[in-house]
DNA sequence: TGCATTGCCAAAACCGATTTTGTTGACTCT
DNA sequence: AGAGTCAACAAAATCGGTTTTGGCAATGCA
């Protein structure tokens, strides 16, 4: 009965906005693109059609024309450890909730493989169905940066690499946490530190153990290859990293790991062993993640806020694409330690906690 | 140099394509998309020219004409808790994968409240961004399923709502599962079993907390207001309502949790409170979260792979965008109880924990 | 008054694919 | 030999927008 009928799959276009307007389709789409050239009488009848036959533009073929997506694409590492990466979780999070201010939308992929991260990127690209990447969990030399930077594709990686003047980045300053880390433990009393560090050739594990190393030197305190260990950043390798820790001849009183994800597992190693954690060992993770407050005892750890990180990187991403020439953007945030319970005073030294272990 | 110079930035198209081998735009099309009434030697040099100039279609382009775009949305729902929900995060993890192999890609979106999450969704369909929508989370009574229905929009839930018969999803048996798990309390010993239960508008929520009811009502053993407390999903809901339940005259020995994350949370107040999880208190959880096997004690919970769910649902939803007018289809899948480390035989009575309790 | 602006909008070109329609020569059939 | 098929492709239409071009009337300015 009434004047608009509700078609039945067709959704209504530009030209029928115009049609019933009585004008060109350009100026519909001058109207809709805020131009100036319009009168106020014209631009009046227009919004008033576009509302009533509830048009709405095709973002297909405004992107055709226009050569932009209004889409920015995530390609998830997958296969590194079973699960889904907490972390990473809360970083889209983050993303998402600031696009969604911008009016833009987040493409995600996955890949298996290094070799297959590099495709998804490309395949991403070549189909033109993002304007730009965020990327994640940098490795030292990350083929996914070296690959883009040829390219000249507008991206912005969380975490440097090492050619890092070239692009565009935000990154924690993990040196300094963990300077800062090894700094609150020895402050506490502890004498031997251990670390539980991620595969090195992920930039943020590296620059982690660097700082945990210049802080124990600086402090004056043993630095030893028996106090580190490399392990996935699962809680498995947590939990792996810290019974290799305490089977040294003299363990640590105090283990730093480079994840949430392994301080968990490195917990309950310890509870597995007999340790009371917080007072036979000291615990600290990295990341923040919620999990940890709910924890026996509560997690303390470095926390970078995933989802403030998310948003200002997602900013950071919309001004590259607009401004592909400008200079790039680098942002270092700080993360700040949020104790809880799984730190104090060292109940016993090194030698006891060694008698204790072989109890 | 060479003869196909590296441009500057415009990217090669099917125009180049057909220009360099001398053919209609329209002949390098039905090769690629493998017509049969191409000669195999125009065919061969199309392929070869396609490979040379390194020729990737727009999917842009192909969209506009096709009216299909290869691509399927999801809707996170925010703002219910404030992290990413750990779930979720699983789940998405097991959509993209199935997606990659099947060419598609996964647009996510976010909203904050109840108002919003259905606009997200008209945005996206208005915007012709997706095919199709995964739901998650779904309600008793869903807006969104009432809304994508009467657009008659292709869409997949997981989870059922009241008028589950009229489109497709793929639920977890979540009743069974709970009469199971009362039963195995049961079994166990315990006779005073409480439930924390989800937001009941969950629909989800609602079937989990009626397994538990039928269940118990069948094995004889008591139903009471004081053995069900509803709490939000997350660590600190679980924690509340874990200090309810045993704030009861007769507090439970035993508490099923509606999720893991509560569980964790029901958890870590029990220790507070000087229990012993799995000998004074049994409890168990709901999702296999991978982090509830490194608790202490570790998690019993019910798995149900929120990988694989991702994987089957993303199948369905392809289905169902293929052919809109086929009848729904409908997966129920059962979930498996983890036997870890947080339940076990009640240490003490009802009567003898509530003693204690008041210590 | 004459010419250059300016305001406002119609018409057409264009983005890069897919799909429809048309054309040509070779081949078959009666 | 002429009509009808068919294979193989060219040419044009189309998807739904944006952008460019152009045209006309009203205004500004000397």
């Amino acid at each position: 009965m009434s004047d608009t009928q509700d078609k039945e799959r067709a959704s209504v276009t530009i030209s029928d906005v115009a049609r019933h307007v009585g004008v060109a389709k350009g100026t519909v789409s001058r109207v809709l693109n805020n131009y100036t050239d319009i009168s106020a009488a014209t631009r009046e009848r227009i919004l008033k059609a576009v509302e009533e036959l509830g048009y709405h533009p095709s973002s297909t073929a405004r992107s055709l024309k226009r050569g932009r997506q209004d889409t920015i694409g995530l390609v998830m590492p997958l296969g590194r450890g079973r699960g889904a990466d907490p972390f990473l979780a809360e970083f889209i999070d983050g993303i998402a909730r600031a696009l969604d201010d911008l009016n833009l939308d987040l493409l995600i992929s996955t890949a298996h493989s290094a070799q297959d991260i590099v495709q998804a990127h490309e395949r991403l690209m070549a189909r033109r169905k993002v304007d730009g990447f965020i990327l994640t969990r940098t490795e030292v030399d990350d083929p996914r940066v070296n690959f883009l930077l040829a390219r000249k594709f507008p991206f912005v990686a969380l975490g440097r690499t090492r050619n890092a003047e070239a692009y565009s980045w935000l990154d924690v300053d993990n040196e300094k946490a963990f300077v800062e880390g090894v700094e609150h433990v020895a402050d506490l009393g502890h004498s031997r530190i251990g670390m539980i560090s991620g595969p090195i050739d992920l930039n943020f594990a590296c620059q982690r153990l660097d700082g945990y190393r210049k802080s124990v030197v600086r402090h004056g305190l043993v630095l030893s290859d028996e106090l580190e260990v490399e392990q996935p950043l699962t809680e498995e390798g947590g939990a792996l990293g810290a019974s290799q820790l305490l089977a040294a001849a003299l363990p640590p009183t105090a283990i730093l790991c480079a994840t949430d994800a392994q301080a968990i597992g490195a917990m309950r190693q310890c509870g597995v062993m007999g340790l009371t954690v917080g007072k036979d060992v000291t615990i600290i993770g990295y990341d923040g993640l919620p999990v940890g407050a709910y924890l026996d005892p509560p997690l303390t750890t470095f926390s970078q806020s995933a989802q403030e990180a998310g948003g200002s990187i997602a900013s950071m991403l919309i001004a590259e694409i607009e401004k592909p020439l400008a200079p790039p953007t680098q942002r270092l945030v700080s993360a700040t330690l949020v104790r809880r319970g799984s730190d104090g005073p060292p109940a016993r030294t090194p030698q006891e906690l060694a008698a204790f272990l072989r109890h």
